[in-house]
DNA sequence: CAGAATCCCTCTTGATACTG
DNA sequence: CAGTATCAAGAGGGATTCTG
């Protein structure tokens, strides 16, 4: 038997899949984004410069179902959908964001140590 | 010359590339089995269940050049290298710690809410 | 032992176009 | 507005072989 708890070391945990749903390029974009305040499809697409109708579709989807984040639709002409984080996601963004932070300001330490590496070789 | 705050939500913005190299599936867990203590090529290879030798090559290399993680080579034989986190690694390793082990504690509901959001269609 | 190099295939990604 | 459908291109990843 194996140990109880969850392990993302173990290739079989379904830890490891939760894992990546969050840690997505677009996901962890996009649960930043509703970090700050809700946001309709449209303006998600535009807060998170680069991603395809497409990806942050699907994205959100991964999210959803996985309830990190609440979808709300309002059956107006035209439709109205709105995104915001559930209970659970209110509790994961922080964490998300401290990462953001944190390697947002060492920037400048990565780049000076890929420079110091490339001229080694 | 682009923006002075770095800001992950650019399209243009560098650290979301230095973001996916330490979020990317098998550097997130190579990172963690660094935090634990050094190890080498093989040990960090049957830690990391599931890597291939081609992507954990891949993800230490990045992570060499990043910054995060130093290589120490032995010219033994066998040959000896063992990895370690630098001091920024050891800055960033615990907050994906942080993050690993929220989302394990919250698996369980995250299956639930993925049997109710299937079940709901 | 610690990798580099190669081949090969699948899955993701990202425009573009279309729909309710 | 908020997506889905489609398709081409490229990255991701596995298996195997080779080397210092």
């Amino acid at each position: 038997m194996e140990s109880l708890a969850a392990d993302v070391f173990s290739r079989a945990c379904t830890s490891r899949e939760a894992l990546e749903h969050v840690t997505g390029k677009w996901s962890l974009l996009a649960l930043s984004a509703l970090q700050e305040a809700p946001h309709r499809f449209g303006e998600l697409r535009r807060r998170v410069d680069g991603v395809s109708e497409k990806m942050l579709s699907q994205s959100l989807q991964t999210l959803e179902r996985d309830g990190w984040v609440h979808r709300e639709v309002r059956s107006t002409i035209p439709p109205h959908v709105e995104y915001r984080l559930t209970p659970a996601g209110a509790e994961l963004a922080p964490k998300l964001l401290a990462l953001i932070g944190f390697v947002e300001d060492r920037l400048p330490q990565v780049h000076a140590a890929r420079d110091r590496h490339d001229a080694a070789h």
